[in-house]
Order: structure tokens, then C-alpha cells, then sequence
DNA sequence: ATAAATATACAGACCGGTTAGTCTTCTAAA
DNA sequence: TTTAGAAGACTAACCGGTCTGTATATTTAT
């Protein structure tokens, strides 16, 4: 019954634990306990483990990246502004304030490559993809923006958020996401980005 | 017989093994066979594994700060020529031209925040640690060079440095370092760090 | 409308393999 | 002779994965 329910309430469920407990450490038992599922219901859907850990990523790579989207937009922004809005939405994510709360264990993919270190790794390959994924969509931002070279500023900016995710879970360093925004500002300066005045919304001007 | 042998050997045969294949998915006997080690002679060093994965990381903060530090010294650049030679240092480690030709997995202390992500975990708390250290030697080096923060220039560098490990491990950038050492150029600037001629050696010129 | 057939999902026993950790026996060297 | 270490049996728990059986719907045929 309920025929969207049981396999997307798995994912969901694995999306979870894996994030939480890491992917080799979360037994199926745990999360088929947790979402209430049967055994047998799993492997109707998935032919292994590690098939559940790769429609896991795949929907954690969507739900960040459409989460990420929206968070950045929000802002209503230019393209400039919006840039540097990536590093608020990132430090939303660092203080549980993204995805219902839910504490920050890290991203998941880098935790992915981690576990999974063989490069040719299924999971470490959609890693990778999602990373390119989103340095895709800051390209997009720096174009845009005007960037001298938008390429280059997407790939750099993209090395920040991943220094403050690496800072924020590995020394729960909870200004990393503010610290790395003002590299940010730095390097869009230096590509001939221009933000409207520092530290005062455009159109809020009092 | 070789006393100070076989634990050492031990140590050392488990920090390849959890940095090639990760904690979780390495198992006592893959160490024990691969180091040659009775079983019981670790259990007579290390009361669990979770001790023996404790020595390796000590082991490995150990032995990464060390080469970190020659491999950057040996340049014998000033101090602000060697923050900047901190990231040639990470592209030998990239390439696999450190530790022995060892292939690059990652961070080790990265992989272990990943895997152990409660972040009173001792393994977790011992990352936190080992990033500290290092930063503690960057903010030395940006003092010496004359910046008017060292503590945020090293801050900044070390960001640099794990933003680089990571597009290293999860895309197999292989230009990460030398990217994220542009960067680094720029914001040594504006904290008014003064380097010799632009990407030329200072003693060699010709 | 009623009855049969089909599909879905749950519950749980079960399997072989592996895990971390303990214990005992044997060997070789100091 | 004493002692460190190798070898390996052993335990108890847990792993991913399979199999059986049952209950409940929905669908189909009569």
C-alpha cells in the first residue's frame, strides 16, 4: 500500500544513518529496524548493500543540491551577492539549521570518498560527480556575475566550501563558513566582481 | 627478539592499512597477517583495537608533521616563500612522491573524523588535534613572515590546505595544490606579505 | 456480488562468513 | 631455564543475504 512510500521511505531512512553512523558501520538491521520495513522488502528493491548505499547518495546528492539551490537563492541577490550567500547557507548547514535540524555530521560525500578510497569505487565516483555538480551551478554564479574568469573562481570557490565543511567537522570550527566567505570576497574582487557596498544589503539601506 | 620491532612494525602496518582501506573495513587479521604478528602479541600491546587505531593515528600525526615540516623546510626559502612551498609539499603527497611512493588516500585524520563523526570520539578528537598542530606551525611561519594576522593568514592557508586534500581525494584533481597555492598568493599579499620576484627563485637567478 | 488469484509487505528463522577478543600449546632463542 | 612470540583453536556476536510462511489488500473472473 501507500505505493510511493516503502522504497523512498528506506532511502530516506539509509540517507540518515549512513550520514549519521557512516556507511560501513550501519548495519542493514539497524536501518531496516528504523524505517519499519522488512527484510524481505529490501531486497525486492535493492540487490545488495551497496546498491541501498548508491540510491542513498543519489538521493542525498539531489536533496543538497536543490536545498543548496534554494538556500542561496532565497537571498533574492545578484549573482555577486548570491556567491557569497553559498557561505551562509553553509553555515546554516554547519549549525543544524538545514534539513530539519538535523545535527551536521559532515558532508556525505566526502565521507563517501573516504570510506570507499578506491578512486573507480561507485561511491566515490558519484563523489566526485556531485562535487562537479556543484561547482557547475557556482560556474553559472560567476559567469553571471561577471567574472573575469568564471571557471576559475567556481573551482576556487568551490575549494573554500570544502575547507569549511573539512573545518567545521573536523575541529568543529562553527566560523568557518564566515571565514571563508571573506576569501571569497577576496578572490571576487580579484576577478573584477563588484558587490555593492560591504556588509549592507542593497536594498535595505537605512 | 628486536624489541623495539615488533609493536613498532604493528603501528606502522596499521596506519598503512586503516589510511589505504579505512578503520572500519580493516580488520585485526588483515594487520596481524600482513605485519606478521601473533595475535596475541598485539593483545599484549593494545587492550582493543580502538587503542591500536588510537597508536596509528598518533603514529601518523607523527610522521605526516615531520615530513610536512622537511618537506617544506627544505627549500630553504624565507617564510613567506615556504607558506607557499607548504602546498608544493602537498602536491608530492598527491602524486604519491611522499612516504615511500605510497598511493594518495586522502587525509588520514579527514577520513578518520569521517568515520568516527561523534565528535567526542577519541579518534574524532585526535583529527581536531593533528589539524591543530599543523596550523600552529603555519601561524609560526606567517608570523615570521611578517603578517599583520598570523593567526587568520594560518587559518586561511590551512583551510587552503584541506580544501585541496579534498578536491585531491574526491575528484583526483591533480592541479588542487597548485590552485589553492594561488590563492594563497593573493591573501599573503594583502595581509602584506612581501615575496621576492613572482616565480622565480631568489638565490637562482639567472 | 462473490470467489479466486495476485501482489505486497511483515515476521522471523536461518545460513555461511567474518568480527574482535580469549586461551592454550608449542617452539626457539637468550 | 626462562621467556617472547608464533600458531591456531575457540567463543560469542554480528554481518549481509536467503528462505518460509502468513496476513492483507487489490484485482480479476464468474
Amino acid at each position: 500500500m501507500a505505493r510511493p512510500s516503502k522504497k523512498e521511505h528506506l532511502v530516506d531512512t539509509a540517507v540518515k544513518l549512513f550520514g549519521r553512523d557512516g556507511f560501513n558501520a550501519t548495519g542493514i538491521d539497524k536501518i531496516l529496524q528504523e524505517a519499519g520495513v522488512a527484510r524481505m522488502t529490501l531486497y525486492k528493491h535493492f540487490k545488495s548493500k551497496d546498491e541501498l548505499i548508491l540510491a542513498a547518495l543519489r538521493r542525498r546528492d539531489e536533496q543538497f543540491r536543490i536545498w543548496f539551490k534554494s538556500a542561496v537563492e532565497k537571498t533574492g541577490g545578484s549573482p555577486a551577492q548570491r556567491l557569497l550567500a553559498s557561505f551562509d547557507a553553509l553555515e546554516e548547514w554547519f549549525e543544524g539549521r538545514a534539513f530539519g535540524g538535523v545535527p551536521f555530521t559532515g558532508c556525505s560525500f566526502i565521507n563517501a570518498a573516504a570510506e570507499f578510497s578506491a578512486s573507480n569505487h561507485p561511491a566515490h565516483q558519484m563523489a566526485g560527480e556531485h562535487k562537479r555538480l556543484l561547482m557547475e551551478y557556482l560556474r553559472l554564479l560567476a559567469s553571471s556575475a561577471g567574472a573575469r574568469n568564471p571557471d576559475q573562481l567556481a573551482w576556487e570557490i568551490a575549494l573554500l566550501h570544502d575547507g569549511a565543511i573539512v573545518a567545521a567537522q573536523v575541529s568543529s570550527d562553527s566560523n568557518a563558513a564566515r571565514g571563508a566567505k571573506e576569501i571569497a570576497r577576496v578572490l571576487m574582487k580579484q576577478q573584477g566582481v563588484s558587490l555593492p557596498e560591504e556588509g549592507r544589503a542593497v536594498t535595505a539601506q537605512c
